[in-house]
DNA sequence: TAAAAATACTCCATAGGTATTTTAT
DNA sequence: ATAAAATACCTATGGAGTATTTTTA
């Protein structure tokens, strides 16, 4: 049994006349005569009563047609399905995040994405650098966005976003009265720092470019989250830099202030596996790559 | 496409192995390659990845399997379900009957067939018999069941059941003292009958067998319904003759008693059209000719 | 080097065409 | 007499076979 036959019963079962049925299969007569004859051989099943000049279903052939109308559609339907999943339209993606992106460019990114394609399922993890490296690895994310980023052959990494630091202080803090400030002008203060442990941290970014204005930032209290951080900070117990994206995320008795320093700058990149055949991962990377402009 | 596409398609996507696949298809491996091939080209969608020296299955491809195999189940449940209405296990049957067919086999008739037969939606229709005749020819039912045989050409009749009339007395009748009685002996008697009007009538059956006793009912009352009838003849109104399978209905002060006359019988008939092509008809008139055994 | 899929080509089974017959009104 | 499906027979497309090449681990 093929397709044809199953096409062309229903054809004959819409005309229930073998010749018009014929015209509009742009075939002959006589070979749709033998197709439908040769199914009715192959199931056992007289779907047609031709008597009386004129063509009718049997109870079977009403049955049978009900049911393989549905099936060819769901046929065209599981074609239009793999279509879509093929353009990356249906499918999963799971992310993994860094809490920092949290602040400005992730909700955008996806809320962008969602809009764009609604049939993407999206899982979300927040991860950090080192947690996206392994996971990535594992295949249990398709994309990682961390802040250092991640080294690894096999990996592609691109930027998203190129973003200055800027320096938290407490409200009360004597420089929080300037309006911009010089890094080396942190030097002497004590610093809220997050782990430097799980290996390609935020700490080493800051410690980097503390490094460059030339000094090695003095850490008075380490915080792993970036909320407890600023909580410490606006307590007075030091200060911290933080990407300018965090500015949105307002405290009492914190304030942010600029750095002159030009090269102090943070960047968000996304990390992928460059053999990831996901459909799904190009779109996403299309409309990361929208942020970037 | 055809069936044969979608039916390779889920072998590679079982096997993984375009090799194994073709044995397991029972054709070599090149025409395998190349109907897959085809299949990609109509869709315009790759299904398998073919790297690293193995194959797999591309985010379309999973999900184009998942929906294949339920349509090619679909199909083969289609093909069962056409099989099974073919031989009538499955479908329709629109059944009318006499209001006496109640009382014995009709119950019986059906509990039988629907244990046979769950699969078939019976319709019950309560009509006397010359609506029988008309909701034939109407085709709004495939069998009747009727006392007074239907008689129509395009109709097909068969008795099944003969059975003896009784007499319906009064408890407190002199005759009901008796253990049976001649029919000739009610011929005094006033008759509780039914109307004689919508033409092949049960009481022109009782009629006919009275006037081969050698006398003519009196009427007394006419009745609609039999249990009507035998509230009147409860109370001392009257009498009449009933089927014995009418036996089953007690009512207090209601006495049947048997009669010598050997030509006093009632055949309960089954019609159908003889042009009649459902598949279930002749599943209904086997079990009717078990119980005329 | 070996395993596996793709390609090249050959062949024949069969879908589809034309001509005709059968069937029923 | 006519309309419509079935049958008979022929043609040629394309599915399947064999032999070979390509690819990559």
């Amino acid at each position: 049994m093929e397709l044809r036959h199953l096409r062309y019963f229903v054809a004959v079962a819409e005309e229930l006349h073998f010749g018009r049925a014929a015209e509009k299969l742009h075939i002959a007569q006589p070979p749709l005569s033998q197709q439908i004859q040769q199914l009715e051989r192959e199931m056992g099943v007289r779907l047609f009563h031709r008597a009386n000049r004129r063509v009718t279903l049997t109870a079977a052939g009403q049955v049978f047609l009900d049911d393989i109308r549905r099936s060819i559609a769901g046929i065209e339907q599981a074609v239009q399905a793999a279509r879509r999943a093929d353009r990356g339209e249906v499918g999963t993606l799971a992310v993994g995040f860094v809490a920092s992106a949290t602040y400005d460019i992730l909700p955008a990114l996806l809320s962008q994405f969602r809009a764009r394609f609604p049939e993407v399922a999206l899982s979300l993890y927040e991860l950090n650098a080192a947690e996206q490296a392994q996971a990535l690895a594992d295949r249990r994310i398709h994309v990682g966005l961390a802040r250092p980023s991640i080294e690894d052959t096999g990996l592609a990494v691109e930027t998203v976003l190129r973003e200055p630091f800027l320096a938290a202080l407490p409200e009360a803090h004597p420089l929080a009265a300037r309006e911009s400030l010089r890094l080396a002008e942190l030097s002497a203060e004590p610093f809220i720092l997050f782990p430097a442990d799980p290996k390609p941290s935020y700490a080493d970014a800051v410690r980097a470019v503390c490094a460059r204005a030339g000094f090695s930032p003095r850490v008075a209290q380490e915080a792993r989250e970036m909320q407890t951080a600023l909580s410490l900070i606006a307590a007075g117990l030091g200060v911290t830099l933080v990407p300018a994206s965090t500015r949105n995320l307002h405290r009492r008795g914190l304030v942010y202030r600029p750095l002159h320093d030009a090269d102090a700058m943070t960047e968000l990149t996304v990390a992928y596996r460059r053999d990831d055949l996901s459909p799904v991962l190009p779109r996403f990377l299309e409309i990361v790559r929208e942020f970037r402009l």
